[in-house]
DNA sequence: CGCAGGGCTTGATCTGGCTCAATTCATGCG
DNA sequence: CGCATGAATTGAGCCAGATCAAGCCCTGCG
């Protein structure tokens, strides 16, 4: 072995997993924070946990002690009624947190099951606190995501609550290529990560009615469809159907 | 002027309002303080706003600078879409903290406007995080507030995603005669502070279909329903109707 | 007191999305 | 490779809740 080769191996041991060197920290939870004060939550944020595409991280009912925020992959979370009807309530992609909803009763109160092979990054909850009683960025940084998830919660009730079926795939659509484009994917090519029935699930529509809507989506020329591999065609009708323009 | 009558005068005076002495502080931002924190967070929490029925606490796209507990009164949140359609998001009493979704952009996403005569404890978000970098049981208590809120949207998602008309509006009586309960009122009997029309928004349903189903909740001998006079009869049925008992 | 107006109820009709059902398509596995 | 299986599409018919419409019931105000 010579050196040239081994050169390219030691420039990457300083970008083992962490923070302070990950790609996704102007979306995450580092937003803000000061480069020493990164590196603290380097150390607390110190070990990751490989999920399988179909297993869950986690199920109501079990004790809350972490955050997770997805590293690479795709979840989804489901909550669950009495009489066993499920409901998504939301999908998370890199850059996320998942378990927010553990804190209020130190148990979680959702499934978060992977829909593609993840990773996760492992954040104790209390040592969370603590380290966001020492650094005000952290502990703002750490409101405004909960924060955000509360505003993003009471878009979905306007969804659920008001729009018809073109208006609510319409949104999704939007939505989903907005944050891929966040993270450097194309705003007008993806590939679904999940059924027809669990968009129908988080759209509060059948797994039919999402499949003729996706159908006729592509007959007015908005979408290119073939299966999970969406085209946006035309984002600025989607956008329209959305704003209730040409109702 | 006699003793006798001014003993009681003087006896109310350390009852000025404030968060340690506050009836609602089981159930508000103060659970779980000890006593000399309560009074670092009276210190904080100093001045309360009236807002007659009909005003709004805020509205969407105002600066966020303070959260508002409301102390007496009711209130309602709503967003609203771009084409003008809203969706009320919630309705709020005693105890509950408004304002959670203004901390993600520094400004409101919704309006806060109250459905009665109604006051409010001002609660300066900057110095609230201040106080919970200091006491870790009142920021711990503050996350559960902003979880709480989290799991209760999903609960609403879960409404909204998948039940009927009569599953709806018998899940939003037994939430509100629970938050009732927990008040000391009555389980048994209420008086609703919002319209039909309301209801309906909040519920994904037209005002007709509210009406309706009242009545017929009425005939089934579920309810009595007197205008907003609302009693209780068969609590039992109303549960088995949100657990998908009696199809 | 009478009356105006917002809120509520009830009836009749319509329709968007659901249900049930039959194929087709993609994928993984023996 | 062929077959099993889950996912997606498409059609036909139906129904819960929306829409449109009429009338009633409170409340407040001149």
């Amino acid at each position: 072995m010579n050196t040239a080769t081994e050169t390219p191996k030691l420039r990457l041991e300083p970008f083992k997993v962490a923070c302070s060197s990950c790609n996704l920290r102007e979306l995450c939870l580092p937003v803000g924070l000061k480069r020493e004060n990164l590196e603290r939550l380097d150390d607390l944020v110190a070990s990751r946990r490989n999920v399988a595409r179909g297993d869950s991280l986690f199920r109501a009912g079990e004790v809350f002690q972490s955050l997770f925020a997805v590293r690479t992959g795709f979840f989804k979370t489901c909550v669950s009624s009495e009489d066993g009807r499920d409901q998504v309530t939301g999908f998370q992609m890199a850059g996320e947190l998942l378990g927010l909803d553990g804190i209020s009763t130190d148990h979680h109160t959702c499934d978060a099951v992977a829909l593609e092979d993840s990773q996760v990054c492992i954040i104790p909850f209390d040592q969370l606190e603590g380290l966001s009683r020492e650094f005000s960025e952290l502990q703002h940084q750490f409101h405004k995501i909960m924060s955000r998830e509360i505003v993003r919660d009471h878009g979905v009730m306007l969804l659920l609550g008001s729009m018809r079926a073109e208006e609510r795939l319409a949104a999704f659509l939007l939505n989903l290529t907005q944050r891929l484009q966040a993270r450097g994917f194309s705003a007008s090519s993806l590939i679904l990560r999940m059924t027809r029935e669990e968009i129908g699930s988080y759209l509060g529509l059948k797994l039919e009615t999402v499949s003729r809507t996706f159908s006729k989506f592509q007959d007015d020329g908005i979408l290119d469809v073939k299966q999970r591999h969406i085209r946006v065609l035309d984002p600025a009708k989607l956008q329209g159907l959305v704003s209730g323009i040409a109702c």
